[in-house]
DNA sequence: TGTGACTTAAACGTAGTACTTATTTTCTGC
DNA sequence: GCAGAAAATAAGTACTACGTTTAAGTCACA
């Protein structure tokens, strides 16, 4: 899943935005780069790095005489998968989950719609693979196993779409569906409504059925928006 | 617009990854840290802290033993405004327009169905606002000032959604609108039809119209598809 | 024909120093 | 006493030089 590379770097910017995001460092607050680089034993360097990494995520901003300061959340670009891992981790886990079952909600059936125009033979295949796939481990807590299948159906669609910027949300819904299963109450398997709907969209995507795509992704998503409501009212 | 801070690091940052989202450096393609540092005249502390933040949009890999190599586009970060910006700046600028006007077809009219919902009465009165300030810019070629107007409206029907993911597209938004603007062929005042659709918009929304909203944002969005197919088939 | 040891290239990380630029403080002059 | 200018200062910015680590390549030996 994730790409964390080994080394100081990644060690730091993953604690300092995990802090961050988490407003261990409340918005507004000022750090000095020496202050990191004690608190974390690297040298000054290191946390340059770090700094600018986190300065092109808009997390932070760094200003000569006064130092790193802590933006405010509305400037974030929540759009980097890793501050949306390091929100994920943390408090405000909940609103984060929301905000991007929404955005799938808007995005999703747009995609299916479009994968079911341009989606190759491959791709359709892949994705009826995939549905049956969810279908054989939609009973008998097999949980593990349907979240894989449920994942990589969800990719394809998205690729399929052709468009790359619905491809790139690929990894969003990865870590929604991923978080749903493990940290989500979700003793019980999957409701079967579902499993039949992700069957029907990759009939329709092969049918070439655009509309159909389109309206039944949308029921998917709006299962998965009335389970948030359920879990986390 | 731009937030180019100076100094040498936003210098060879932004000429760095102006080249590879252009292609300059093709895919696959391998640097060292001292060719680029000789390049540009910097020393490799700045090199590497660039080499840093470009490794955090995934554009390019760095690893021991080879060098800084340029990862293909479906690596990158496609939402990263910086990474929109320079590849709207580059030759694939219009692939790039048609996906990001995808995108918006996808996101906005939900991002206004949820506005009808939770726009406060000074996100209503700014809409209109900005609704009549269309109306009144519409005629006599004053396209600078229309333009305003028209990001401005996007920007606060976004806002009022209430959700941060759409919020965040203001910029995206507003990126596309200025290129239609600014690149695209636009000697002629707006089309009559889209200026009224906006007013109606700002009516459902205030009138809290959320269907309403979200279909006649939707007209706005194929109208914009439709003007991107006539000038770039 | 491998397979393990050696070489080496390049990034990674540290240390120290000088430059730049805002802010803060202090000093002037009225 | 206070407004404005000058100096002190604090912090990021940038450069250089050096040692460390990793992995690709190479060569020898079985």
């Amino acid at each position: 899943m994730g790409d964390e590379g080994r080394g100081q770097h990644s060690r730091v910017l993953d604690a300092l935005g995990l802090a961050i995001t988490a407003a261990e460092y409340p918005q507004g607050s000022v750090v000095r780069t020496d202050e990191v680089a004690q608190r974390f034993d690297v040298s000054r360097t290191v946390v340059r790095e770090v700094v600018r990494v986190l300065e092109s995520m808009h997390l932070v901003e760094s200003k000569r005489r006064v130092g790193v300061t802590v933006l405010p959340p509305d400037h974030w670009n929540v759009y980097d998968p890793r501050v949306i891992r390091w929100r994920l981790a943390g408090a405000d886990r909940p609103r984060q989950l929301r905000s991007l079952t929404v955005l799938r909600s808007a995005v999703e059936p747009v995609a299916a719609g479009l994968a079911a125009r341009n989606a190759t033979p491959e791709q359709c295949a892949d994705l009826t693979e995939r549905a049956l796939g969810m279908v054989a481990t939609s009973r008998g807590r097999r949980l593990e196993e349907y979240l894989v299948h449920d994942v990589a159906f969800h990719r394809v669609v998205l690729n399929a779409s052709g468009n790359e910027m619905f491809a790139r949300l690929g990894d969003v819904v990865a870590e929604i569906l991923a978080g749903r299963t493990h940290h989500q109450v979700m003793f019980e398997d999957p409701a079967p409504a579902a499993v039949t709907l992700h069957v029907q969209v990759a009939e329709a995507v092969r049918e070439g059925r655009a509309a159909d795509a389109q309206e039944l992704t949308r029921q998917i998503a709006v299962g998965a928006l009335e389970e948030l409501d359920v879990l986390a009212p």
